[in-house]
DNA sequence: CCATTTTATTAAACCTGTTTAACGATTTGG
DNA sequence: CCAAATCGTTAAACAGGTTTAATAAAATGG
């Protein structure tokens, strides 16, 4: 099922009961909370990724997060008691199941070993060579949140590797 | 299958297969990898919990990091090859697989979402009320790791604290 | 097209943790 | 039981962030 959001509209709130998966086609989402009022970003989807506030989906509690759209967004709704209802019924895709589960667990894994063992330099430089066409379509102080800086402090660092070379 | 560690033994290092999954008795394991030539903890593995280089499990590919004791230990091994053919028998154990992928990913995640939002005097409050009894049996600086610090850094944060209140 | 809002940068003061080194205290093994 | 190694704390100099505030630049919308 299509659902076409404008900049800024929302797919998920905080409260919110968390019953689809997302496909996302063209756009931006912003999966981010609000920690002691202000913005904490967890990720961004862009083109052609599978999303949800995966939290809350798989723990059946209410959203604590925004997914919202950062530019004009299309993505495709997949509901949860259908997914669920296809696990039970096939092996097959409880199995396929298991495996998309264990690359979402890799990727949060390999995310912790960066937080602990790379600076916030080093994770800049990734996000821009991972990441390039991010730049240009989320403002600077998202992705300073994603990587766990101020704006401040994202200028600081682009100043610094400008200076140093 | 029953295995014994003493001290400092070692159920996997860098370069080797993983194929087992373990399950701990008694005892402690560090899970912790060489980073620029300085140990970087993980996970502290304790008294009934299911444990394995999840990473390289999952990937199939070979260790990069150290399973090791920090004291006398008795873990259980599990055979992966047993496993998978136990998940290909039956959907039940395949969909079992699934939520213990889900468990590990959610804990992951919480894990993230601390290293953005919370500082190092947070997180070392939060390790000493939820394990406590891991202050009494691993060395501090190890637990820095763990947290992300140096030595001196936890030194200094406990310092703090005692001052402060 | 202008006024307003949003975003990025800079500076200054500050805070927290690092690095290096020294010093005790404790543990360990021969 | 002693010698050696390990471990925790401290100090001093430093590095890399934050906070606050001011300013400049760019985007937005009426």
């Amino acid at each position: 099922k299509k659902v076409v959001l404008k900049k800024g509209e929302t797919l998920i709130r905080p409260g919110e009961k968390v019953c689809n998966f997302y496909y996302l086609n063209t756009g931006c989402i912003n999966y981010y909370k609000i920690v002691e009022g202000a913005v904490s970003v967890l990720e961004f989807y862009t083109e052609d990724v599978f999303f949800t506030d995966l939290y809350a989906y798989v723990l059946n509690k209410p959203a604590t997060s925004f997914l919202e759209a950062t530019e004009d967004t299309v993505v495709y709704t997949i509901n949860k008691t259908d997914v669920e209802h296809c696990f039970r019924k096939s092996h097959q895709l409880e199995r396929f199941g298991r495996l998309s589960m264990q690359d979402a667990f890799v990727r949060t894994f390999t995310r912790v070993e960066r937080l602990n063992n790379k600076t916030n330099e080093e994770r800049y430089l990734r996000l821009l060579r991972k990441r390039p066409g991010l730049f240009q379509r989320v403002p600077q102080y998202l992705i300073a949140s994603y990587l766990g800086l101020t704006p401040v402090g994202l200028s600081k660092i682009k100043k610094r590797l400008v200076k140093n070379g």
